[in-house]
DNA sequence: AACGTTTTGTAATAATATAACATTAAAAGT
DNA sequence: ACTTTTAATGTTATATTATTACAAAACGTT
């Protein structure tokens, strides 16, 4: 089974919201601003936002329950993922960076364990925030 | 302000119950686990974890909602955690590696942001469910 | 004892997410 | 074209996770 290329109809207007917004969203922000397009129950969002996360078009950062669009289209979709999150605006960057994730990619520890996807969540304060 | 040393007895119920656990305990699951001890509301059982979390003697695993106690004492507490999470059984370890905790301490980008803490979670596929 | 601070108790409610089931649409095989 | 199968939708209800608000008790310091 390939990825699938084409959205539906409720997947688009989950993306295209997602993509719009400067900040996450979370799901019952995004239920909220769909409704006037047809969407009315949670599920309908749930829905749309699991099929996005697997196919790479946004990430979930898990530490805020939140989804933002991937701006990385080179980037190994929903399998390795690096956020820059600030701790007094929120606001979160998707970090692309090779190197770290080459060294994330090939991590290996002595549990025998093979890892094949990996989220990372960076914390700290903007250059904003710091000059504050 | 200074750390802490001496817990309350709600935040010692608590962690003896995350400690004694083989396996990651979400909060409801731990607030009927000590409600014969008398943690009767939600609100204790979370502010117990809360700040069990920040001095660091439990960690929170943000992909499962849940609860773990960290097993290594000279870790940074609470600043920089990572986990190896098995997707088939759900057994989730904490990660010792001096070498991956260095690299994503001195961690830098591009940003101009300075980070202060991460946390990282790896998923794949434990030795007992690989051989399956 | 008086004060400020932290912790606790309690009830109510908010926010996040899934179960269950019926239906419709799309994709694949013949 | 027709059947089969798979994926997506719509809808209601419910489960799970987490916080607000406020009053009372315990603790540490002066
Ligand atoms: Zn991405
Ligand atoms: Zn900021
Ligand atoms: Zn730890
Ligand atoms: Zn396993």
């Amino acid at each position: 089974m390939q990825k699938q290329e084409h959205l539906t109809k409720n997947q688009q207007i989950v993306l295209d919201l997602v993509e719009k917004s400067s900040e996450p969203l979370k799901a019952y922000s995004i239920l909220f601003n769909v409704q006037k397009k047809g969407l009315k129950a949670p599920l309908q969002v749930y829905r749309a936002l699991d099929k996005l996360v697997e196919i790479g078009k946004i990430h979930k950062v898990e530490s805020r329950n939140a989804f933002v669009a991937c701006k990385n289209s080179n980037c190994q979709v929903s399998k390795a993922t690096a956020f820059s999150i600030c701790e007094s605006c929120e606001k979160v960057t998707e970090i692309n960076n090779s190197k770290l994730s080459k060294y994330l990619n090939s991590f290996q520890d002595n549990s025998g364990m093979k890892y094949n996807k990996y989220n990372l969540e960076f914390f700290g304060l903007c250059k904003k925030c710091k000059n504050k």
